[in-house]
RNA sequence: GGGCGAGUGGUGAAAUUGGUAUACACGACAGACUCAAAAUCUGUUGGCAGCAAUGCCGUGAGGGUUCAAGUCCCUCCUCGCCCACCA
């Protein structure tokens, strides 16, 4: 018998399929189909990297599954190519980032054909490829032709190092993501992607989509809405006026102050003579700090501008400030400052010696009982034993708005807390039948109330009654129509009781200077005595009547920064007229190609090395002679539709096939490791654009995302060359492990999601349990007798389930285990054919070899419930919940829940701790064989 | 400062609806084969006590609910990630 040996049985195999092709995906087949993909791979000079093989392995694992379900599966793989390394390498070198390109690619491809991938090759794509980026270029133009794709002049990221622009979402801690060198701000005209047109659409269907919540969580915060009111103040004296953002229109009153970011462009209008030279070095020198420096020195600095504002609400004349804590991306770049509701306009008056006007007051009466250092409340909830559900009163609305937790729920005098959740539900709903049938346990809650300064405590007593009568509760109230009823599980009512305490929890730690949450308006004229939020609203009525204000939602997120002043990169498609204005360049035209040249050096002229191109520059338009743009596109352009390309890989008339890409899109199961705000963002973007211009008949791009972790090295630090710990696939597969073992080794190391460190022991585990499968097969002692009928049903349950769970680990653990039982009971045919098919995501290659050698095809098995049932089951006795006994019983006795209590009685074991005790109750689960004898 | 998540053997980690804690693998120890080693195979491997059967303890700490808690609730501790003057 020869030994196993991966790398003749590799080749062997990957000859076979460079030949056959059988991984090309078809696209017009009857079959379910399905599309998965991984984030395609940057080719860097390095070639592939062991990250790469984990997030590449998991989607081959998961192609090869659905096909061997005989799904039509789509799986295909291409590069990412534009970007800073390639052209910093042909700066250093001289050879030409097409040159380096080309290269990186042919060994990337070389080492992905090396893993085995079921890869449809006839798919390659390659962003730097004009036949590529003639459709980024075509994607350009018609956003903007709609509007959004357009230039603005504004502070920008500029990295000193890499000469060129930043996106925000490339600004990591103040710094370039690339270099890691600290970034600038500098003013320039730029190019910019609209995407805050689709900020409300893109919050609003994260939640529905099937992707991990800390993703969605990053996206919602990136995306931050929040909806206030727009405040026009006029500038004392003169024509100009500022425009505010607030959240907190309720607390116009309490504005004392006005502060403008360093960049208000109003500050040269209005900034006094006398202060003019002042504000000018304040604003140029908060201006020149970065972000690192704003970042580290958070004590308030400012000037005043000796201009005066109004107060449209009581005429008021309230300073004009400049201070930096003030940003001028985010709302108007400007805000009223109320110091006696916010931390931070509180330090800056007190700094600054600004007047603190308090406008709202905590309110007293029954909401007021939070006030007391130690105070208690109630939830009473109503049970009904036919649904089992609960009716949470607390919750019901009464005069059309929301009752909260504490209204109702806080006691009397003398009260103890289950009188006064009977009291409740009498006064809401006039039962006094009551009977108390859980009382869960106190949930302790505190927040700090600053201006208090006082830490409140409170414990809620959660109380659950059913009606003594038995009365058909659910009917009953909601016949009754003065609730709006909500019923909820139990879990459900402690989640909600959570919630409600963590909401009002935060909005105090939020913002603690504001007894926002319960309080009403103070020396705020009429509105005086309002509930606050009822009074936002009425002088948000007021200011838009008289035209100086109006409600508004403001986002976190800014439109996307699209151009770069590099050279290797997608050309923007747009010329100058000799007055400056840009114009598309017709379609005919595309693509606009990136021309050879010799110095790709960029300078701090802030323009790329293409406008050294002379013959690039020039372009003629209808006759008319105009010169190019020089900015190329950040990457994220070209990668934010690739997706759909893949689908239509060869189109030289279209993007794509409107066609194909309804046929196959969108992508079923994306995976990577990276770019969870940036580019997964990016994509919906293109994708609701496209959708509303007709192209695409979906509006999300991914239906289900995983977010594969990281591989570190056996230090658990991250692997890189300069700390000498990097584990080289390729290495790995040519030592003799082979692809096999490489790849499921990676699946195996944990939960896929999970970071992990390499370990140069645990893949000899993996190789040798790969040769325990192949020394099965090959050494032929194949067994007549079906010894493992249920053992192989179980496996196939196991691994199938594990599959459409995403756990790898545990289905291979779920092999290894079947394997162990093989070598135990001996193997027959049909053990081993459902081995191979098992294993063949895996460990494609081995497993091919085996099917060949069983003569068998490598449609994925199923399993069948009734032979998972063994004819002997294990039951597990416990006495007061310690496991006393085990007893083997039948199957059929198994499942009879007195034939268990019985047997279990009759155990010596058991009777020698239940001998002379009472026996309260026995518990029998027959699910799990389990009997509980509860003694005292 | 805020948000989210995690804490289980010597190690990576299982435990899917509250129901036998530590599957699978590594490492370690012992044995078989061998002149010897590697490879392979077979055992043992949470802690304490015991010759043993077995008993007690045990999932970051403390408390609670339950017949039953790694899993649910509360308080605290530690670590990781993300965001961070967003009005």
């Amino acid at each position: 018998m020869s030994r196993y040996d991966p790398l003749k049985i590799e080749e062997k195999w990957q000859k076979r399929w460079e030949k056959e092709k059988p991984f090309a995906a078809k696209d017009n087949d009857n079959r379910p189909k399905m599309y998965l993909a991984e984030m395609f791979p940057y080719p860097s000079g390095a070639g592939l990297h062991v990250g790469h093989v984990r997030n590449f392995s998991i989607v081959d694992c998961l192609a090869r599954f659905y096909a061997q379900q005989e799904m039509n599966v789509l799986r295909p793989f291409g590069y990412d190519t534009f970007g800073l390394p390639a052209e910093n390498y042909a700066i250093k070198t001289g050879i030409s980032p097409q040159e380096v390109t080309k290269t990186n690619i042919d060994n990337f491809r070389k080492q992905a054909k090396r893993l085995g991938y079921a890869i449809d090759w006839s798919r390659e794509i390659n962003t730097s490829d004009p036949e590529y980026y003639k459709w980024t270029q075509w994607c350009f133009l018609q956003l903007f032709k709609k509007g959004l794709a357009y230039q603005a002049e504004s502070y920008q990221w500029w990295c000193p190092v890499d000469q060129t622009v930043l996106a925000n979402e490339q600004v990591e801690n103040g710094c370039c993501w690339r270099c890691g060198h600290e970034v600038e701000k500098k003013k320039m005209k730029q190019w910019f992607f609209k995407i805050t047109a689709y900020a409300d659409e893109l919050l609003e269907e994260i939640d529905a989509l099937d992707w991990p919540d800390k993703i969605k969580t990053m996206q919602k915060n990136w995306i931050g809405r929040s909806e206030g009111a727009e405040i026009t103040f006029h500038v004392d004296g003169s024509n100009e006026s500022i425009t505010v953002f607030t959240t907190r229109p309720d607390t116009l009153f309490g504005a004392t102050f006005l502060v403008l970011a360093p960049e208000h462009p109003l500050i040269q209008k209005i900034v006094a003579t006398k202060e003019k030279a002042k504000v000018e070095k304040y604003c140029a020198d908060a201006i020149k700090k970065s972000e690192i420096e704003r970042q580290e020195n958070k004590k308030k600095t400012g000037v005043f501008t000796g201009a005066y504002a109004i107060n449209p609400i009581n005429n008021e004349k309230l300073p004009i400030w400049v201070a930096d804590y003030v940003l001028a991306g985010y709302g108007e770049g400007a805000i009223m400052a109320v110091p006696a509701h916010d931390t931070r306009d509180y330090e800056f008056a007190k700094k600054f010696n600004l007047p603190i006007r308090q406008v709202i007051e905590e309110v007293t009466g029954e909401a007021h009982e939070g006030a007391k250092k130690k105070s208690w409340g109630t939830v009473a909830v109503i049970y009904d034993p036919n649904t089992k559900k609960y009716l949470a009163l607390d919750w019901s609305k009464t005069d059309g708005r929301d009752w909260h937790l504490f209204v109702g729920g806080s006691g009397e005098k003398g009260e103890t807390p289950e009188e006064c959740a009977r009291r409740e539900i009498r006064e809401e709903t006039g039962y006094t039948d009551l009977e108390l049938i859980t009382e869960t346990p106190r949930i302790h809650h505190n927040y700090y109330v600053a201006n208090r300064k006082e830490y409140i405590e409170k414990d809620i007593y959660c109380f659950a009654f059913k009606l003594k009568s038995d009365k058909r509760v659910k009917q009953q109230l909601e016949a009754d129509e003065k609730f709006e009823i909500e019923w909820l599980s139990e879990k459900e009512v402690l989640a909600k009781v959570k919630d409600e305490l963590h909401a009002k929890t935060f909005s105090y730690y939020k913002n603690p200077c504001a007894m926002a949450e319960a309080g009403i308006l103070i020396n705020s004229g009429e509105y005086d005595g309002l509930e606050h939020s009822i009074a936002g609203e009425r002088i948000v009525a007021w200011l838009e009547k008289k035209k100086l204000g109006k409600t508004k939602v403001t986002y976190r997120m800014r439109d996307w920064l699209i151009s770069r002043q590099r050279y290797w990169g997608c050309p923007i498609p747009i010329a100058y007229d000799k007055q400056g204005n840009p114009h598309a360049i017709p379609e005919d035209q595309l693509p606009v190609m990136l021309p050879k040249i010799d110095d790709y050096k960029p300078d701090s002229s802030g323009r790329s090395a293409l406008a050294k191109s002379k013959e690039f520059m020039e372009v003629t338009i209808n006759g008319e002679k105009m010169t190019r743009e020089t900015d190329t596109l950040d990457g994220y352009a070209c990668s934010s539709w690739y997706l759909w390309r893949y689908t239509d890989p060869h189109n030289k008339k279209k993007a794509w096939d409107p066609k194909k890409v309804n046929f196959w899109a969108p992508t079923d199961i994306y995976c990577g490791g990276d770019h969870a705000v940036a580019h997964l963002l990016y994509v919906r973007f293109w994708c609701k654009f496209f959708a509303d211009e007709g192209y695409l008949n979906f509006r999300e791009p991914i239906k289900k995302l995983l977010y594969n972790g990281y591989i570190n090295a056996p230090d658990g630090k991250k692997m890189s060359k300069s700390k000498g710990n990097v584990i080289d696939p390729l290495d790995v597969i040519n030592q003799g492990y082979g692809a096999d073992t490489l790849r499921t080794y990676e699946l195996f190391i944990g939960p896929y999601n999970m970071d992990a460190a390499w370990s140069t022991e645990a893949i000899g585990g993996v190789y040798r349990f790969l040769n325990r499968c192949w020394t099965l097969t090959f050494d032929k002692k194949y067994i007549k007798e079906d010894k493992n009928l249920a053992y192989r049903h179980k496996t196939i349950k196991k691994v199938t389930e594990d599959m459409h769970r995403n756990n790898f680990n545990t289905a291979v653990a779920a092999l290894m285990e079947f394997v162990n039982e093989l070598y135990k009971n001996g193997a027959n045919k049909e053990d081993l054919v459902v081995l191979a098919k098992l294993l063949k995501p895996f460990a494609p290659h081995l497993a091919s070899e085996m099917l060949e050698e069983l003569k068998s095809d490598d449609i994925w098995p199923k399993w069948d419930e009734k032979h998972l049932v063994a004819d002997e089951v294990e039951m597990v006795v416990q006495v007061n919940g310690k496991l006393r006994a085990r007893i083997m019983v039948s199957a059929k006795d198994a499942e009879d829940k007195e034939k268990l209590e019985e047997y279990a009685k009759a155990d010596e074991k058991v009777k020698s701790f239940t001998d002379g005790k009472e026996i309260v109750k026995t518990i029998v689960i027959p699910k799990t064989h389990l009997v509980n004898i509860v003694i005292r």
